[in-house]
Formats: C-alpha cells, structure tokens, sequence
DNA sequence: CATATGATGGACT
DNA sequence: GTCCATCATATGG
C-alpha cells in the first residue's frame, strides 16, 4: 500500500505553474498524511488559487508581507496559516520566489475515517467541508510548514488518483476573502457534497 | 503588553 | 441569508 503511494506521488514540476492551473488540476487528486502508523486523508474536491503580490487576497499582498515570508518557497512546499481560530493548509506554486499558493478548501475522505470521526465529533459531510475543518480532520497545524508534498518523505503527499477531464468544473470567486479579484479563482468538483458551498 | 485582524465555523433567522 | 466566538499573528505603545 505505501509503495503504491509513492509511486503515485505527482512530483515537484506539477507545482511550478500559474496558481489557477494548478488549483484546477489538483481537483479528483489525492491528500494522504501518514499519521502515526496509520494513513489518513481523501480527494480534493475544493480549491482557490491565490496569485501572489498583485493579488489583494494574497497574504504576500502589500503591508502584508511579512506574514508571508513562508511563501518564498519551493513549489509543492506546505504553507499553513492561521484564520479565525482555523489552521488553513496551501500548497506554494507557480515558479520558485513567487510568492503564490493554493488553498485546499476541502476533501471527500477516503483514509482513516474513523480517525477523522474522533477528531471531528462530528458525522456526514460536516467532516471535511471547509478549509478548517479539513485541517482539525487530518491533524494538520503549522508544524508542517515546509514539508514537500512531492517529497516521499514528507508527511503529507498529493497522489495521482484518478482522470478527471469527464468531471464537470465549476469556478466561482473565492469565498471570504475582502478584496477578490474579477477572475472567478475558486474551483470545485460539480455536485460533489463534500464542497463547502454551491 | 494591548489591541486589531481575518483565505472560518457554527448557530441561528 | 446574518451574527459572533474564535486565536495565532502582526503591529504599535
């Protein structure tokens, strides 16, 4: 089983394109973390792309900046942030010292459900439906800062999981943020009920 | 040290 | 849809 994982892992040069594209793509993809001896995670069915220092729904946006000193990384790198209590779980992309990432808003669970239903006290979709509760589901806080998901040895991977070019997309703008941009850069699996919101 | 700030979640209308 | 508790950070005194 691990074997099959690495060997599914999408490696580093699936990070090193323009925030959206990667969003998109990550949709249908696989979040494992190895947990003590056990695997837990799911597939990604909610994301947004946030675009860098231009963008001012970017952390690297402006007065901003100094928040967002993690996001001078290599692409696939973990960057966690904390809002309004709630651990939020990005993957860096685009080219290395552009200071974009990838939010992953939320997961179908596939790994360790009954790990995740202790965590949650909760059952259904309110398990992993928003970036925060995603993050309490998997144990996810800033320790992981740094990691690669397309290291093998990292923790927390992003697999291969399944073609999804018959899947229908949908973009939306992304939700909460206070200045969006006009591009609709929140991107979501079609009927999927794990989405946090329609 | 004090306070303002959210890329939220959950309870409620 | 609205309201507000939440808490690690950033920032200013």
């Amino acid at each position: 089983m691990k074997k099959k994982f690495s060997e599914n892992i999408l490696d580093n040069t699936f990070y090193k394109r323009e925030a959206d594209k990667v969003a998109y793509d990550l949709l249908g993809k696989m979040l494992v973390k190895k947990d003590e001896e056990e695997i837990v995670g799911g597939m990604i069915v909610e994301t947004e792309a946030y675009l860098g220092p231009e963008d001012p729904a970017c952390i690297s946006y402006r007065k901003r900046r100094r928040v967002g000193k993690n996001l001078f990384g290599d692409p696939g790198e973990v960057f966690i942030y904390m809002v309004h209590g709630n651990w939020l779980f990005n993957i860096l992309v685009d080219k290395k010292q552009v200071p974009a990432a990838v939010l992953i808003r939320a997961i179908e669970p596939r790994y360790g459900l009954d790990i995740i239903m202790r965590r949650r006290m909760v059952v259904g979709i309110a398990l992993t439906n928003g970036p925060g509760k995603l993050t309490k589901a998997l144990d996810i806080d800033k320790r992981y800062n740094g990691y690669n998901v397309s290291d093998p040895k990292s923790p927390l991977n992003i697999l291969y999981y399944k073609d999804i070019s018959n899947i229908q997309i949908k973009r939306t703008g992304r939700i909460g943020v206070k200045e969006d941009l006009n591009t609709p850069l929140r991107f979501y699996i079609a009927g999927n009920r794990w989405v946090s919101r329609k």
